[in-house]
RNA sequence: GGGCGGUUACCCAAGUGGCCAACGGGGACUGACUGUAAAUCAGUUGGCAGACGCCUUCGGAGGUUCGAAUCCUUCACCGCCCA
């Protein structure tokens, strides 16, 4: 149960005795647990927090339990409102379609891929009638909704809270119901959803509840708040092996604990082991966040990716050296600095290039310009801030 | 349906006729310091221009004025109160 968070012992306790029990029953009836977390087809790119779910996922599969990868590209429509204090705008269909596409394909680096279904929630939530709403929606009251706080705090500073915002946590609960889930997997914001819309549902429906592990939010580079694209701290999954391992490297000491717990393979006692080093200043915290990001590019990408992550950073950020690859610019006649800059991409206008060329962030193969609108000098690596390399030829 | 208030740059938010490309905060970016961490200090943060400066922006569209984010008309959206 490492990484789990429910904020309260007695429903911890009273979900880990569930869950025991479960796993009795599945025993006497030799079938495997079937356990499910939904995913927001939002926008195009998972990004490592969305793994702390598959990760769990992962574990159980390989115990050998039924995982089902769930594209929730009904619900995608509404836009769950529990992560955010604000509304999420409505997303076109054909959108959220070409989203959930590379969703699964993304997923499948942590899950393995022959033991995973996927499926979509517009199968059954798109044939759910009035009536049958009406009736979900009588099992719960508008209380229920306004004392959680994302909600609570828009009532209070009398933003617009819409009705079908509310619906979500219905739907979620019926996408429960239809998978004939024994367990669900989400983080802390959606306790809610899953203890009480999902178990209320299922059990109004006359199937036995699910059992909720609600893991820890992973927070995002800053080490403070959720990591979310929107929010521009995110990680994603589909980067390269020195992105992600540079990216891992960024995120600030307090945040490594969370990192450990909820993206990596490791044991409570390695993790012990290295928060100790930490605290008793035997290691330097230099070394524990590069052994974390190595662990999470491994586990995505191999440990032959993560070798060659790990030398490049070694060379490029502690060596102080040009990194083995990146990408090249094919220099034309007359261009100078800004011009090159801003054609390669590494300024998004001239007057930004010419700002960076002010603050004296850019170099030369080592040697600072100080002029943009000289003629390009010379062939050779082009440095712009802190990570953005290009080779001229 | 009626009354009132609101819509400002990535976000929050000031500005109620010229001194506004627009105070302040957050975020982001750069430099110094470092462990590409945090903290701290300094700077940048609409576009074009070497510079003087010019151009585009304050929900949309019109208008008044020498001059508008600021006034008027209208449209859209949001909130509150009343029905």
């Amino acid at each position: 149960m490492q990484g789990t968070e429910y904020g309260d012992d007695a429903l911890r306790n009273a979900m880990a005795e569930e869950l025991m029990e479960r796993l009795q029953l599945a025993k006497e009836e030799s079938r495997p647990l079937r356990i499910y977390c939904g995913y927001d087809p939002r926008t195009t790119d998972l990004h490592l927090g969305h793994t702390v779910t598959m990760r769990k996922m992962r574990q159980f599969q390989d115990l050998g339990h039924e995982v089902t990868f769930l594209i929730g590209n009904f619900t995608s429509l509404i836009g769950d409102p529990s992560d955010k204090d604000v509304l999420r705008p409505r997303l076109m269909a054909e959108e959220v379609a070409a989203n959930a596409q590379t969703y699964a394909q993304q997923a499948m680096r942590i899950l393995d891929p022959s033991k995973t279904t996927v499926r979509y929630n517009a199968e059954w939530l798109s044939q759910v009638s009035f009536l049958q709403f009406i009736e979900l929606a009588s099992n719960f009251t508008v209380q229920q909704f306004l004392t959680r706080e994302n909600f609570r705090n828009r009532f209070d500073r009398n933003e617009a809270i819409y009705l079908h915002e509310t619906f979500y946590s219905l739907m979620q609960g019926y996408d429960a119901y239809s998978l004939k889930t024994d367990i669900q997997i989400g983080g802390t914001d959606q306790l809610f959803n899953i203890v009480t819309a999902a178990r209320k549902i299922m059990t109004f429906l006359g199937a036995k509840p699910n059992i909720a592990i609600i893991l820890g939010i992973l927070p995002g580079t800053d080490g403070v708040v959720k990591m979310s694209k929107s929010l521009g701290n995110h990680i994603p999954i589909n980067t390269d092996a020195n992105d992600m391992y540079g990216k891992v490297m960024s995120i600030p000491d307090s945040a490594m604990p969370s990192y450990f717990r909820l993206v990596t393979r490791w044991s409570p006692n390695e993790i012990r082991e290295k928060e100790n080093g930490m605290n008793d200043g035997t290691t330097n915290p230099r070394n524990i966040k590069m052994a974390l990001a190595y662990e999470i590019v491994s586990s995505m990408y191999g440990d032959a990716e993560a070798d060659s992550a790990q030398e490049n950073f070694i060379r490029v950020f502690q060596n102080k050296d040009v990194p083995d690859e990146m990408p090249e610019y094919h220099l034309e006649p007359g261009q100078t600095v800004l011009d090159v800059m801003v054609a390669a991409g590494l300024a998004e206008s001239r007057s930004k290039a010419r700002n960076l060329v002010g603050q004296g962030g850019v170099k030369l193969d080592g040697e600072t310009l100080r002029e943009g609108n000289q003629v390009f000098p010379h062939k050779g690596v082009l440095k712009a801030g802190k990570i953005k390399y290009i080779r001229v030829v």
